[in-house]
RNA sequence: UGGGGAUUCGCCAAGUGGUAAGGCACUAGCUUUUGGUGCUAGCAUUCACAGGUUCGAAUCCUGUAUCCCCAUCCA
């Protein structure tokens, strides 16, 4: 767990301190209508993370509600994502199918109240009718038909009496409203399908927003956490469950951001396009954002779920960098993978001065791993190399075999090169090479230093097998289809050869393969016979970064430039009231246009001039902190008065309170309605500007924190602001923060 | 008659009137028989922009800009 907190953690810590619910239940309900990908990876942790803090517990719930698209292969590919993530949702698992008879009736509940009615005008009416996004819509006219008409057409619809189409349930609300969802929504839908689970049960389907609160109700869910785009749904929620006067607790609506990856997709659209264009090998793909795409590349849950708790939870429409992804399963690998060698792209070296064979024995882990475990290598005169690990015209900084430069085979000896074989086309075919033989690793006496270790597989022992190495699946960091795809995204190599071990040993399912990454044995298509490896991901490589550093670089980019927008030209009225409010009153123009501009803060103006003649003061607080209160609700629901707002102010002018603690007089008396006159004699608010009794304090202060005073001296102007803080902190903020500046000031001088 | 969200470093993200957390990425240096790991240090005088309020503003107020969502009998 992160240190900080999230949003949702915030809301739930909330809701339980003030007892708006007793115990946290969450639920995860995705549609089986796809595979899931990371995305669902996030909820399942955000879900089930937030029952597991704070002791509730979490459902696993298929929200089947429509039939056409829905499946058994699913419901099984979601549940191995919950358990293979490592979470048990035990008994809690639940069908949204299973409440059909409970949503039908809690539907008949609502037209019998008169707020649903069966409508029956076509699809295309329906949209017409729903108006745009502009301007309202119209009620369709069979919003008219008598409780007693609805109940008939509903119970004909159920005993599937129409087709598809003819009628809909549909909530009465409001046809003009501001958001277009609760413009008379849907709330079920003739459909004469098959249902996985239901079969033929049913010929009406509830739709997702009378469904989807309801179920939530009936499981006794506290907070029900979905994606940003339910935002507009969420008004929906409630109402259904407000109209429906369900008893409390009810189940609160949460919206947080969706996941997005860059270089991949993420919609079960594209997702569904790559499988059935054949851009991938179906959706375990190694290469797939889907569950059992990681999964059979070899990503550990563990990973994943480090990078969900990593990338937070926020509000924010955001792209994470698959560096953070990769990161996570490179951290996790690390601490558990044993070490082997494998050579992608053999050159063969035979070393001249080698005869016989040997068994060199090997540990599996680094020093920096405290595990145990080693095996035998095999040795002898001929043996490979990574190709990429020789070069004969060696560019500055390189640390491997040069004919001038010798090496270490990790575990082994230090050779050096004597010739170079090539072909024809004057490719090198063949190493000739030397070795040292006071070198072996362990018990070097020969006093060559070299630069690096480099891999080998002896040349009559080594397994040939297949690594199938991956790239991005996109080329595009925001991809928009198969058009951004990279065509290098896999690679197949037939013929690496590997350490004998790896294969007999049977050590792990997972290898770092040294010096370049980590690999996982394809649970699909690796034999004995016939092993094959997946790459799950490289190691760092500072040195490739090295080498091709000259092309890319950061563009440097400008920052963006602010477009200023019109404002509104004020009316005449207007107009006139800001010239008496910079004239007469002497408001700075900022103020005035503000309150000239808004009628119910220049007459809630007005009224406290009368009380107090303190423009500039006033205005001040009308525009600021009343301004605030009023967002919030109507100017009759405002607990204060225009008396006590010029008593406040009158208490600051004068210097009683000091203006920080205007600010908490405010806050009590917005809520209260007290006076506060009266508030800062129970609170004792007065304020203290006498320096007899504030300068103990400031110099407690400082003695307590050199450091920042050492700072201050050194030149860290802002920390007076710390200072001051810690002084009205001391003082309940009852000290004259002028006077606290001032002397602060000069005490650090 | 439009409404609802969002905006803090290259990418995520804390912070809710008193010293701009943390992770990834990046850049150095040290360690290293993996150009890995580990360790150390450096990376936002500034929070979309412009004003205002305040002793003090990322945080409160006003305005502006940009992005996302909503007009499926999908979820």
């Amino acid at each position: 767990m992160s240190e900080s907190k999230d949003f949702l953690r915030t809301i739930v810590e909330k809701d339980l301190e003030s007892g708006k619910c007793k115990e946290v239940v969450t639920r995860f309900p995705p549609e089986p209508n796809g595979f899931p990908h990371i995305g669902h990876a996030k909820s399942i942790f955000i879900n089930f993370g937030i029952a597991r803090d704070y002791n509730g517990h979490c459902n696993l719930r298929m929200d089947d509600t429509n039939p056409t698209k829905e499946d058994t292969k699913y419901v099984e590919a979601l549940e191995d994502a919950v358990q293979w993530l490592g979470f048990d949702f035990g008994d809690n698992l639940y069908f949204t199918s299973d409440y059909f008879p409970k949503i039908y009736d809690y539907a008949i509940k609502l037209i019998k109240m008169g707020k649903a009615y069966v409508d029956s005008l076509t699809e295309e009416e329906l949209r017409e009718y729903r108006g745009m996004v502009k301007e309202a819509g119209k009620r369709s006219k069979y919003a008219e038909r008598t409780v007693e008409e609805n109940l008939n057409l509903f119970e004909r619809m159920k005993n599937g009496e129409f087709k598809d189409g003819e009628h809909v349930l549909r909530a009465k609300i409001d046809m003009g409203a501001a958001n277009m969802k609760m413009r008379d929504p849907l709330l079920y839908r003739i459909k004469h399908a098959h249902h996985f689970r239901t079969g033929d049960d049913w010929c009406i389907y509830p739709m997702y927003d009378f469904a989807h609160c309801l179920s939530d109700y009936t499981e006794g869910i506290s907070h029900s956490i979905c994606t940003l785009e339910f935002e507009n749904n969420r008004d929906i929620y409630n109402w259904v469950l407000e109209e429906l006067e369900l008893e409390l607790p009810r189940p609160y609506q949460h919206e947080f951001a969706r996941l997005g990856i860059n270089y991949t997709v993420m919609s079960k659209r594209k997702l569904l396009e790559l499988v059935e264009g054949g851009q991938v090998n179906g959706w375990d793909d190694p290469r797939m954002p889907t569950i059992a795409g990681y999964k059979r590349r070899g990503y550990t849950p563990e990973s994943i779920l480090n990078f969900c708790d990593q990338i937070g939870i926020a509000k924010a429409n955001s792209m994470v960098d698959v560096a953070q992804l990769e990161f996570c399963i490179r951290d996790d690998l690390n601490k558990k993978v044993p070490r082997v060698m494998c050579v992608l792209d053999p050159i063969k070296v035979t070393i001249q001065n080698y005869d016989g064979n040997e068994e060199i024995d090997a540990p599996y882990y680094p020093h920096d791993v405290p595990k145990e475990g080693s095996r035998k290598l095999p040795f002898s005169s001929e043996i490979y190399i990574e190709s990429d690990d020789f070069m004969e015209n060696p560019p500055k900084g390189y640390f491997r075999l040069t004919p001038d430069q010798p090496v270490r085979l990790k575990h082994a000896y230090i050779i050096s090169c004597k010739e170079v074989v090539k072909d024809t086309n004057g490719n090198i075919t063949e190493i000739i090479a030397e070795y040292s033989p006071e070198s072996k690793s362990g018990s070097d006496t020969s006093g060559i230093q070299v630069k690096s270790a480099i891999h080998w597989v002896d040349a009559a022992s080594a397994k040939a097998v297949e690594v199938r190495v991956y790239d991005r699946l996109f080329k595009d960091e925001t991809p928009e289809g198969i058009e951004d795809i990279n065509p290098d995204s896999l690679s197949v190599i037939k013929d690496a050869l590997i350490e004998p071990a790896v294969i007999t040993d049977k050590h792990d399912d997972r290898f770092q393969f040294e010096r370049q990454g980590y690999f996982y044995t394809d649970p699909v298509d690796y034999t004995d016979e016939k092993p094959v490896f997946n790459k799950i991901v490289g190691l760092k490589d500072s040195w490739a970064k090295k080498t091709k550093a000259s092309e890319p670089k950061p563009k440097p980019q400008a920052k963006k430039v602010q477009v200023d927008g019109e404002v509104v030209a004020m009316s005449e009225v207007q107009k006139a009231l800001f010239e008496k409010y910079t004239g007469e009153f002497g408001l700075n123009s900022e103020v005035a246009n503000i309150l000239a501009r808004d009628e119910h803060l220049s007459s809630f103006y007005k009224e406290t001039l009368s009380i107090l003649n303190s423009p500039v003061s006033l205005a001040n607080i009308v525009v600021n902190e009343v301004a605030r209160e009023l967002k919030q609700m109507q100017e009759s629901e405002l607990k204060f008065t225009t008396k006590q707002i010029a008593e406040r102010v009158k208490m600051v002018d004068d210097e009683t309170i000091s203006s920080k603690i205007a600010k908490v007089v405010f806050e009590v008396m917005a809520k209260s309605g007290e006076d506060p006159t009266q508030i800062v004699e129970d609170k004792g608010l007065v304020q203290i500007s006498d320096p007899s009794k504030i300068l103990p304090i400031i110099d407690e202060i400082i003695a307590k924190n050199p450091d920042n005073v050492a700072k201050f001296k050194a030149g860290n102007t802002k920390l007076l602001g710390f200072f001051v803080g810690q002084v009205l902190k001391t003082t309940g903020g009852k000290a004259n923060p002028k006077v606290v500046n001032e002397l602060v000031a000069e005490k650090l001088k």
